[in-house]
Parts: structure tokens; sequence; C-alpha cells
RNA sequence: GCCCGGAUGGCGGAAUUGGUAGACGCGCCAGACUCAAAAUCUGGUGUUGGCAACAACGUGCAGGUUCGAUUCCUGUUCCGGGCACCA
């Protein structure tokens, strides 16, 4: 009996389906544990190799914690909504619903190929009305709250409403007040400073009221930049430009500023920094998110300016670095600010003019990598506020709006990058850290004595910071503050695949829908291109703007925040998650995917879970209590190199390709003497020279589809039928009859011809074979190229496996007898290495635990239940099939998957003694048996009695021996 | 530019807490079986020198700490991910 994996796979993936063996109950005495895999947005590529590394970890783990006897859910759903599926529509007029539900299920098959424990009865997809209902229902909840700074908690706006008509705002003062300088309207601006009372609030009409309370809600409506195509006549996303061009058509686009909705995420910044010292994420992600929040402590600071056009205007700087005020040699602006027009001189006013220009285009991450210094001179100056001295304020891309106030105090002698910014332009340079500054190079020390600083001469710096900051609040002219680089979320696109916004603009007031109103449902459009100003392609549907809908839709993060609720109580129709199912799963206990969602899906989820919690909505505000990063499957691309001459008289229709080895030889050679060896070649391919020789070679590599290589060697007649013939009457100069292809390693991509379809491999080894070489090519947190040439390996694995049990010949050879010691040995050790492996998510030292196990029973000839069937049940979580299957040769009954994985016995794992290594000096040089209740004494006798220890003595007395217990003994010389 | 990772044989990787560098697998080489091939099995395989015993070198690069460093520290190069509208 063979190893039939096929015959075994199909009978029961089946036989899975039909006892719903993956159904969870939300209702159990066993211990909860949930287990979840980064949402899926269903691209129309399908899966690649690469993609399934983190479903198989999480299956493995769900599995193996099934055994360990948890009530695991694992659930699995889609992420729906995206651009890809409407740039599809645009391109093809195909409904984004069609496409994406054509793409799910080929998503699904792929997945149900590979055995995975999901339990489907719970999927979700949030395009779906019964689903995006929930969103639009929690952005309502954001919409209606505010961040209360006191009980430092969400709560209802309606409350502080009821807060303003008897106090006014003097004990909730404006969150965000630059973002409110920069509104247009000249009323609101004004209260980023000038709280209002509860006399003055009775004064407002309804509109200036909702607009002060849009300022603190937690979902509000503002005004922000966008990448704008007047040619495209649409909003692109920023990787849709390319270089200040759209990557379609390659035509200008400039910021335009559009109304949007946003995520007041800033309120929650000292919380979401919190919070991460109560998950277990690695440190490297929480630092990345630490550092995308980006806190400081620092000062603000008025300076006065002085223009030539006169007025009082002053400019508010933010600095972490007070101390070093007196080293101030230049400002710089942000070029967005708006008050700019009124500070530039007249000289001055072309030039500006001219560098905004150059900076409309640029993207943010464009200005902050630009190594070229650009920036000019306003023709302004602001005043030191301590001792008037004349500072000039330049304008500068450097310099972002969105971060501070928008503008800084350049430290030349301490920053560098303002530096070079005074080196660049030849301002002078302030040295107020004496010997300490080079002139050379900044110095950004904090532990120097300050020079040249007025008040603050012979004080360390890092105590100077108090000095300024409490100089400046007693003076009026500054004050502490502390700052996030983090920016409030953006919550909207101009788009037609998201979830609508449950709003309705009655007189300019965003007013919510009702509950009863929700799902506000996406209604169909002829197509799917924007509004005539940007708005998205809602606002071009009459009903729609007739009943005042909001025009935006809610971006691709909005159904993914809080999904891994829905998979707990998927078909609520009265409430998003039942607040039972939330108690009774409560956090996600496992959550796997890729570092590239470390500072945007994680973070939203993390907001809407605390705004949640904060809400009494569930019960804890974390939502991933341990997270495990995949790396990437890189792609491991294959080339053929084409040979083309120039000044060919006659060329027979070939193409002719070279193999890599000999591509690599003629590279170097001039075009003639390449043509006279290919000339020689046998067959000549018919090439015949124009006159005077041919004018020149070149070769060039070609991706060709990893699928029809095995290994390097290409499959030559595979080759030219490959892309409908196009290769045809391809010739091939060869090394030793093989075609060698070159190698590359590159992202996983279509375009590269360097993906592998997991259900290719499935077909051909097995689900089985396929996961465990998965595992078994690294570390799950790594990075690695695919290599599909070592599955063989795992696939010779599953077969040993099995020959334990059945032989091609004799047939059934596993039997009843009693399990020696050693063999006794080799089971309890593989159990606490593979529990401890897997634990650690060590999945690939797990696998070759296994082939470790299998190799050394085979050598043993063991070939007994005994030991045989708790084997399968630790291997099952990795190969769930196979095992399954021998499993019920067993004559078991119920399900594998209900096991109970063995516990390592210990009477079989402990050892008397140790083959020590003897190290010379620290270099190995041989090895000694010795007991290990030896004592120092009792090793150094034994030590020194050895052969080996003696040569390399050399009759010198040693001159001390390092004795480790179970590790190794060092003799020092 | 900024933030976060990574680098070990021909290849993927192992070495869990500073203690035998290269487990396991691929590939390659040799052998068995076969008319032959595939499959399977057995043995070998870091580099250099040597018949061998053995020796020297060896974890991106340059230093340092230590009896001992792939592991810790400093500097540096290259590669990957993210940088706010891809998801």
């Amino acid at each position: 009996m063979e190893y039939n994996f096929r015959r075994i796979e199909e009978k029961w993936q089946e036989q899975w389906i039909k006892d719903q063996v993956y159904r969870v109950n939300n209702d159990s005495p066993k211990p909860k544990y949930y287990v979840l895999d980064m949402f899926p947005y269903p691209s129309g590529a399908g899966l690649h190799v690469g993609h399934p590394l983190g479903y198989i970890a999480s299956d493995i783990f769900a599995r193996y914690k099934r055994l360990k006897g948890f009530n695991v859910l694992h659930p699995m759903g889609y992420d729906a909504f995206g651009l890809p599926a409407e740039q599809y529509a645009i391109e093809h007029g195909v409904h984004p619903a069609i496409s994406t539900a054509t793409n799910i299920k080929n998503f699904r098959s792929q997945l149900d190929r590979m055995g995975f424990s999901f339990d489907w009865s719970r999927e979700v997809n949030t395009s779906y009305p019964k689903y995006y209902r929930w969103t639009q229902w929690i952005f309502l909840q954001l919409f209606n709250s505010y961040y209360n700074r006191s009980s430092n908690r969400a709560e209802s706006i309606a409350g502080l409403a009821g807060i303003f008509e008897k106090e006014g705002n003097q004990n909730h003062p404006v969150p965000s007040p630059p973002s409110l300088r920069q509104n247009p309207s000249a009323a609101l601006s004004a209260l980023a400073d000038q709280p209002f009372k509860a006399a003055d609030w009775a004064s407002f009409d309804e509109k200036a009221r909702e607009d002060i309370l849009m300022e603190y809600r937690l979902a509000y409506c503002g005004y922000g930049e966008v990448n704008w195509c007047e040619a495209l006549g649409t909003v692109l996303a920023n990787d849709e430009v390319i270089n200040g061009v759209s990557e379609r058509g390659g035509y200008p686009v400039v910021k335009k500023k559009l109304r949007q909705w946003y995520l007041r995420i800033t309120e929650y910044a000292d919380r979401l920094i919190e919070g991460l010292a109560d998950v277990d994420f690695s440190e490297s992600m929480k630092e990345m998110q630490a550092n995308w929040i980006g806190k400081s402590h620092g000062a603000e600071i008025d300076f006065a300016v002085e223009s030539e056009k006169g007025g009082t205007r002053t400019m508010r700087v933010y600095t972490t670095r007070p101390d070093t005020i007196f080293g101030v040699d230049f400002m710089v602006v942000a070029p967005e600010t708006g008050w700019l027009g009124d500070i530039v001189s007249m000289a001055q006013e072309a030039e500006v003019k001219e560098y905004m220009e150059y900076v409309k285009n640029r993207s943010d991450r464009e200005r902050q990598a630009e190594k070229k210094i650009s920036g000019c001179f306003t023709g302004a100056y602001a005043l030191n506020p301590f001792n008037g001295r004349k500072i000039p304020i330049w304008v500068s891309e450097y310099v972002l709006a969105g971060y501070g106030t928008g503008a800084i105090m350049a430290v030349p002698c301490g920053d560098e990058r303002d530096f070079r910014f005074a080196s660049h332009f030849n301002i002078p340079i302030t040295n107020i850290i004496g010997g300490e500054f080079n002139g050379q190079q900044a110095n950004d020390t904090r532990d120097a004595k300050l020079e040249n600083s007025d008040f603050l001469n012979g004080v360390v710096m890092s105590a100077a910071i108090e000095i300024v900051i409490s100089r400046l609040e007693s003076l009026g002219l500054g004050k502490r503050k502390k700052n996030y680089k983090m920016r409030d979320a953006a919550f909207s696109r101009q788009r037609y695949w998201g979830e609508p916004f449950p709003i309705q603009w009655k007189s300019g007031i965003a007013t919510p829908l009702s509950v009863e109103e929700l799902p506000l449902e996406l209604p169909h459009v002829a197509n799917y291109g924007p509004g005539s100003e940007g708005e998205g392609p809602l606002a071009v549907i009459d009903e729609w703007t007739k009943r005042g809908l909001e025009t935006n839709t809610m971006p691709g993060y909005a159904g993914s925040s809080w999904y891994f609720l829905r998979y707990m109580d998927p078909d609520n129709d009265r409430a998003f998650c039942s607040r039972k199912a939330s108690d009774y799963w409560g956090q996600v206990d496992l959550y796997v995917g890729g570092t590239e969602h470390a500072v945007g899906h994680l973070l939203y989820s993390r907001l809407w879970t605390k705004v949640l919690y904060d809400l009494d909505l569930i019960g804890y505000q974390e939502p991933y209590k341990k997270l495990v990063n995949q790396g990437m499957i890189q792609g491991s691309s294959r080339f053929v190199y084409r040979l083309d001459f120039t000044g060919l008289e006659y060329k027979n229709n070939v193409e002719i390709f070279v193999s890599s080895g000999i591509a690599k030889r003629l590279m170097p050679m001039p075009a003639h003497e390449i043509f006279s060896w290919v000339k020689k070649q046998s067959p000549d391919f018919g090439l015949v020279a124009a006159e005077g020789g041919v004018a020149g070679a070149q070769i060039s590599p070609i991706h060709v589809d990893v699928n029809i290589v095995d290994g390097v060697e290409l499959d030559i007649e595979a080759f030219k039928t490959w892309r409908s013939g196009e290769f045809a009457n391809a010739v091939f100069i060869t090394e030793d009859g093989r075609y060698i292809c070159g190698v590359e390693v590159e992202k996983m991509s279509k375009r590269y011809f360097n993906t592998v379809n997991p259900s290719d491999l499935c077909d051909k080894y097995g689900a089985d074979t396929y996961r465990m070489y998965e595992m078994f090519l690294g570390p799950v947190e790594q990075s690695k190229p695919w290599d599909t040439k070592g599955i063989e390996g795992v696939y010779r694995f599953l077969k040993k496996l099995w020959r334990l049990f059945y032989d091609e010949n004799k047939g059934r050879v596993w039997n009843e007898t009693g399990a020696t010691e050693a063999e006794l040995r080799v089971l309890h050790r593989t159990i606490k290495k593979i529990e401890e492996d897997t634990e650690r998510f060590s999945f690939n030292t797990g696998v070759s635990a296994s082939m470790i196990a299998v190799n050394e029973l085979g050598e043993l000839g063991c070939h007994k239940r005994e030991v045989l069937e708790p084997l399968i049940i630790i291997l099952s979580p990795y190969i769930p099939h196979v095992c399954e299957e021998l499993w019920h040769h067993f004559g078991n009954n119920s399900s594998i998957l209900d096991a109970v994985f063995p516990r390592a016995d210990n009477k079989y794992l402990i050892q008397s003694s140790k083959n020590y290594p003897v190290a010379l000096n620290g270099r190995t040089r041989t090895e000694l048996n010795i007991s290990l209740d030896a004592t120092q004494d009792q090793v150094e006798s034994i030590v020194l009695e050895n052969e080996t220890v003696k040569k390399w003595l050399e009759g010198r007395p040693p001159k001390k021996i390092i004795y480790v217990k179970n590790k190794m003994i060092n003799v020092v010389v």
C-alpha cells in the first residue's frame, strides 16, 4: 500500500466538511483560544506561495491548541473593499462586487486545498451590507463621541454640549488648535486661542454650535490635501503617483485641498503608547508604533515677526531643544504656511513664488528624502524673544506643515540638517557649545556647557531646557508642550468601492442617519469615474446628492479595524457583536500577519478597540494580545538570455537563447568574436553577416516563468509553447545539452513570472507536503526566497513516515508489540521538542525534529503502535490529512483533532553522561564522555590524563580549567 | 532622508540563556538495485593543505569585551519592509 495523498486528502477534506469538525461554539467548558490571521484582500491575482505562510503557521498553532484542550476560534474572511476592484471596474466596466465575488471564489478554492481548520460558518465580508451596517454604526459612535481629557476616555458629544451650556469650553479646550487655525472660517479659527463662556454658547446659532462640536468629535470633518490629477480628473493614491506624475498616463499631480473626514487618533496618542506595555508584540514592532506616534517634549515659542509690510504678527515654533534658543540663526517655515504672503518682501516675492510652484507637486516623502538643499529667504525677520536679535525667516520644503506648528527655529551648530542648510546658503553660524562644535558638522549633544547664550552661559544644555521653559512661561512668550508626530487619520476617500458614510448634510450641518436607516447601501452607479471637482463617484448620482448624503466613502481600514469582533458573533443583526460573545472570546490570543501593517491597520484597530471599550461596548482595550509577524517570501526569478546581433543580412527568423554560463562568457567579448563563435556552433542557425561583419551583439536577460524551469534547467519544449508560442522559433545554445537559467531574488509578482501557485504544489505533492515545506523553509518571521526544488525532501519524509505503517510489498507492518526503551526515548524526545518548538513558533525546527524522529525510528525498525500513535498526534497539526488517515487505521472513530496531545515522560529524557567538547584556549580539540554528576576535581584529573590535552599542553601546567556542567570544558594554557 | 529588520557552506537554514559552527533538507559526488532510466536505499560533502592522522582558515566588513562571541558592545557596507489614499 503506497502513500496516496490524493485519495487521502480528498477523502478527509470532504469528511471534515460533512462532520463540521471545524465548527466552533461560543459556549464551552474548555478554555478559549483565539487565533487570527490578518484580513486578506482578495486580489485578482490569486494566492501565491507567499500568502499562505502565515495561514499555515496559525493553522498549525490552532490545531495544536485544540489538541492541548482549548476551544479554538480560527476564522477567515475578506477585506473586500479596495482600490484594485475599483480600478478594474474603471478599466473593464465590471461592477466591483462582481469581480470581488469572482476573486473570492478563486481565493477560497485555493485555501480549501490546503486543509485549513477555518470555521467557515463565521466567514465575513466587509463589502456586504450586513457587515458594513455595523461599520457605519461604529462610525456613528465615533461621530457622536469626543475625548474627555479630564476623565481620559471617550464620552458622548451630547454630554459635552451640556457642559458648554453650563460652563462654556474653559475646562475642555479645543483639542487640535493648529488644524483649527487653518480653518477657512475666521470665527472658528479664533476659537483656537480664545475659550468661550456659557453665555457665548447660548448666543451661537445652530450652525456655529455644530461647527464647534465638530472640532471635538472623534470622527470629524475637516479639510486636507489630496493628490489631485487634473488630466485624469481624479484623486490618486500615493502609490499611483510616481515622481510627481500619475502612474497611469504620466500626467501632472498637484496637491488640492478637499473636505475630508478624519479620526481624532491624536487624542489617543498617549494611550496607544501606554497600551504597548500590555501586549506581546516584538520590540521592533512596538518601537515602530511608538516612533510613528512620535511623542516628544519641548516648548512652543512665539517669535515676533518683522517684515516690510508691517503688522504685529508672531510666529510660533515647536522645539524639543529650547536650550539652544541663542543658537538660532534662521527660521524655516513650511511652504504651505497660510500667512507667508503677509510677510514676504517685495524683493523676494518672485523667488518665493517660484519656490512654491516647485514644492506644489512634491510629496512629503520626497521632501524629506531630498538630499539637494532647497529653500528661499522671505525677506522677513523673526526676533529672538530674549534678546531681540533679528533672525532671517526662510521657507523650505524640509519643514512639513503637518508636524508641530509647521515652522522651526534652526540651530545649525546643533542640528545636522540645519547645519547643511546654513552652509549651503552661507548663513553665519553661532556657536553656543564652544569646543563641542568643530565647524565641520553639527553636534546634537545635550551635555555641553552653553556659551554665547546670555543668561544661560555656563549652564549644561540638559538643565537649560527647564530654565528656558519656565522663563518663557513666566514672560508669556511660550509654553511647555508635548507634541506628537502622528496626525489625525484621514478617514475618507473619493471613491466608490467603500462604505458610504451614514451622514446627511442639512444646511451645511453633518447629520447622522438614525440607526434604523442603517445600512446605508452603496447605490449602483453607471460609471466609476470621479465627480467634477474630484468628490468621488457618489457625487454624480442625483438621488444621492438630492438627499444630501455624504459623497465620500470610508477607506480600506474601516472594515478591518473591528473585524476580529465580528467573527465572534457573525450573524448578529441586533449588534456588531454581542457583549456575551466578546466577553467570552476576549482578545485575539495570537495574531499572525506581516510587518507592513505595523503602523496602519494595527494602530487603527487598536484605536477602535479603545473607543469601543471607553463606550463600554466591549470589555478590553487591546485587540491583539500576541502578534507574530510572518516574513515575506520572495520570488526566485529565472532568466533566459537572448542574443541579438545588429548588422545581419539574413536572420532566418530565429531567436537565439544562450545558456547562463555561456552568456556570462560571451558578454565581455567583442561582437564579431561572438558572431564567429555562434557560427561555429552546430547546428549553424543560418545567420549571415552583412558586408563588413556584424555591427553589434547584445545579450538581454528575459524573465521566464519559473514553472517551466526545473531548478535552473529550462524545459525547452515548454518554453516554446509558453506565452502562446511567442518563442516557438527559438533556438538554444546549451551547456552539455542543458539550458541553464540565470537566477535572481526579487519580489514575488506576476510581472516577473516568478509566482508559484500553492494549488499546483498541492496537486503535485499534496497539501500535507506543501504545508510542511512552507514551514521547513525557515523561521516564519524571516523573509526568504522561494525555491520549489526543496519540496522533494519533505515529500520523501512523508513517504518514509508512511512506510513505518505500510510496506509497498508487505502491506501493513505496524503492530502491537511493546516498544523498546530506545524507541520510547525517540518518541518522548520528539514530543518534547515539537511541543517546545510549536509553542515558540519555531515551526522549521519542529519539522526537522519530525524528520529526525522518522529517520531514527526507521533505523530502529520500529513499527509499533505504542510509538506511532502518539507520534501522529503530535505531527497532525503540521500534516493533518495523513495523520487523520493513519489515526483511523488504528481503529479510532473520532477525528484526530479531538485527540489529546501526549505528555513527554521525563523518564525517557534524562541522560547519565555527556560527550563533553574539550577545548584548549577556546578551540575544541577533542571529546570526552564524562558522567553528568562529575565534580570539578574529577573532571580536571580526567582531562589532564587525556592524550590530546597532554599533547597541546606540551608539558606546561594549565593556567585554569573551566568546566561548565552539561556544556563544555576549556583548558586555558 | 527618517524608523524597523536581515546578512552563517553551492542553496534554504540549525546552534533556545556567551559554551562542540554548519542539525535537518535541497543540490552535488560515489556506490547498490535496474538492460536502462525513474523511484528507492547506502556512504561522502564548509574552504585550503595532506594518503591519512591532523592542521590552518571560517558566521557581511573593521575593531572591542571574554578562558570562550554566529550570540554582547562600537563603527561600517549591502539587502528587505514602512513612511500616513495599496491592503
